[in-house]
DNA sequence: TATATTTATTTCAATTTGGAATTAAGATCA
DNA sequence: TGATCTTAATTCCAAATTGAAATAAATATA
């Protein structure tokens, strides 16, 4: 188990090869230009990175008269990348190559059986299995988490993932006993964190400012500064969920909170809690056959939106402008040059995405200059697992 | 006019003067262990930055036994720095040495004459004085500026600086025309950005995770994340005051802001609005008495506060607020170790710091090892004009 | 086909580097 | 006060690295 900033050796090759893989292909002369190395020096550092296996000639680029230039890009198979997600919905394990395409996927729902013990299990299991399948153990070069916070991710430990069906998750360090379970290097961050990093990572145009957002039954958000993951003190992506939109408005949801918080306003249980008032309202919806003891399902509330039923739509549209809202407040301080949203509830209902967007331009500062563009998150589900398998890259070049 | 990134030759002693910089005084024992030089070639970069006046030894430090190591510091007159800060109320020059102690102040208020050619000819004429007096001219080793946005820092452009009295500030090139006139290197960012820099290099405690939060007319902030300011797509520190705070709540200051912002209820213009509002309900309260057309400025509210007239207190209790809701959102969503708050509301009377990080420390959601520290602007006054110089030194070591 | 242009590779002297050995300067203790 | 020990700073040299120039290769153009 070679730890991973020494799998590459040198400061100058690993600068090469991150210079490689956030261009997708590039020529030597590209590479000469940004950085700092001679055209002689840039030849010795592709060389030992071609031999090492790290990179490969993929063809010529263009030149205007004149020999044409070689492309390199990173050579898919120099190494396979294990990322898992531990969210509070289910923990989901992906196999990704160099280029974070995913080539082996597997799910597990988080219920009362899933103890920290027995997902390492699971996972030791399953990549055993893959092992046998599909590569080798030691093309593996490590595995990343991207797990619910609060976290220590440094340290890899979880502190308290609330609301976890399954007992024993308090203060567990998950990355350490993986470690040793696996006996591959691991490394650990946020949820939101890996995801936006997997995102900028794998998107075709390298906005250096993003923001993304990902909203279910809570809120979680992380953002690029310059091509860097903005870390604060704390290690909380759900803690913008605590962002107060309407000073002394509605209730949050766990005693601690905040009256008037974002979550409380646009997200998953918000919605199912308005749906619920507006049951016990008796208003005129067919929301109030498919209730279960006067609860409704976002699955249900879905469902019934779809079948155009005015209050099912009516609470998503205000559930929309509310996220809007939050979301201006995050580009008025953060101004990022794209917006990435994601989860169940951006995704669920066509109209949710529009309305969101248009409220936060609407309330977002803008000049001529700066206007943010707006996208969702690409491989939605596999986000977070591709991003964490994503983390052990910034370790291999740092 | 040598570029500034040419003063210091080389990579290498570049980085060293970095790191002692940050220090304050540093033996070479913790330069060896922290940054990658081996003992010798540490040993010739510190004689090479000795020898070019970068940097002085400075006495012994202690040894448990045996040789005692010898201490580094910058050399204070290795240089000197000038900064320049342009707001809505007023400009103002300083010239520091290289530990950022501020040498001499000139300030120049923000009036109908204070047009962009008039402030560049009244720089030039200062600085001439200042040379005559105290320095030599090419001891200076440039100007930074900290200017209100919205900006193009890059460029060195004022795009639009609201409410400024003087015509003639659109679109000005102002960096440029500087360094025209002044024949010396020009920086420029926005006044928030180069406060906080400047903060985070003279403060004893480097928090790696800063805030900023300037309270005037409107709001200003800025952050630092792993000692590194945090820059959006945008360059717009104001856009803050923008947050909603209460949706659909009071109106905004200008056409296009929005209801409910921060800045419409934590700011010198809130406050002057709700004290006339107190004044035209006919509550029963001293303002009334000191306004003028219905009008009460921030300054008699202080005075009448201080004088423990029962609404201006509540008023200004209020601001306090909903001033540590905005701060909550912030740090919720930045996370830093330490929030530096400044500007004239939250200095000028002694209850509302207290008020506003008490509120903000509530509203945020914080587990055992995680509690912000809250601080006031050392300089205040002073603040953005020695950020701006500062804001040459990180160009100097780049 | 010759020439110009652009890119890739090789070569070699000059510089830079890391480590070991040496020197220097306290601190401790008898 | 002097011997011994500990740690820091300096010096020196072989080995590695580097940058620039020269050469080679490939393509477009006349």
């Amino acid at each position: 188990m070679k730890p991973l900033e020494q799998r590459i050796a040198g400061t100058k090759p690993k600068d090469v090869f991150r210079q490689i893989y956030l261009h997708g292909t590039v020529s030597r002369q590209q590479l000469n230009e940004e950085g700092p190395l001679t055209a002689s020096t840039l030849t010795r550092t592709l060389d030992e990175l071609a031999e090492g296996g790290w990179i490969r000639e993929v063809g010529f680029g263009e030149s205007s008269g004149g020999r044409r230039p070689i492309l390199y890009e990173v050579q898919p198979r120099s190494g396979l990348l294990l990322g898992l997600d531990i969210s509070r919905t289910g923990a989901r394990l992906v196999l990704c190559d160099m280029q974070l395409r995913p080539l082996h996927t597997r799910t597990w729902p988080m219920d009362r059986e899933l103890t920290p013990e027995r997902l390492i299990g699971r996972v030791e299991a399953c990549v055993n299995e893959w092992i046998g399948k599909t590569c080798s153990r030691d093309e593996l070069l490590g595995l990343g988490v991207g797990a619910v916070g609060p976290l220590q991710a440094a340290e890899g430990i979880i502190l308290d993932p609330l609301h976890f069906p399954a007992p024993g998750w308090g203060n567990v360090p998950i990355a350490r006993l993986l470690e040793e379970r696996l006996e591959l290097p691991v490394l650990m961050d946020n949820g939101a964190n890996a995801a936006i990093w997997g995102e900028y990572l794998t998107s075709e145009q390298k906005y250096a400012h993003l923001l993304y957002v990902n909203a279910g039954i809570g809120l979680r958000s992380a953002s690029i500064s310059n091509g860097q993951v903005i870390y604060g003190a704390a290690d909380m992506e759900g803690s913008v969920g605590q962002m107060i939109i309407q000073t002394d408005g509605w209730p949050p949801r766990d005693p601690g909170g905040n009256y008037g918080s974002w979550e409380s306003y646009a997200s998953i249980y918000a919605l199912e809690r308005r749906a619920a008032a507006a049951v016990r309202m008796g208003r005129e919806t067919s929301l109030a056959g498919r209730s279960e003891q006067g609860e409704v399902s976002f699955g249900i509330l879905l469902e019934e939106a779809a079948k155009d039923d005015p209050v099912a739509r009516e609470l998503l549209q205000e559930c929309a402008t509310y996220f809007g809202i939050g979301l201006a407040n995050l580009i008025n301080i953060l101004h990022p040059e794209k917006v990435v949203l994601g989860g169940p509830l951006v995704t669920g209902h066509p109209s949710f995405f529009r309305i969101a967007t248009q409220v936060a331009t609407r309330k977002t500062y803008h000049y001529p200059q700066y206007v943010p563009i707006f996208g969702t998150s690409k491989r939605e589900d596999e986000a977070i697992a591709v991003g964490a398998a994503a983390l052990l890259l910034r370790k291999l070049w740092s």
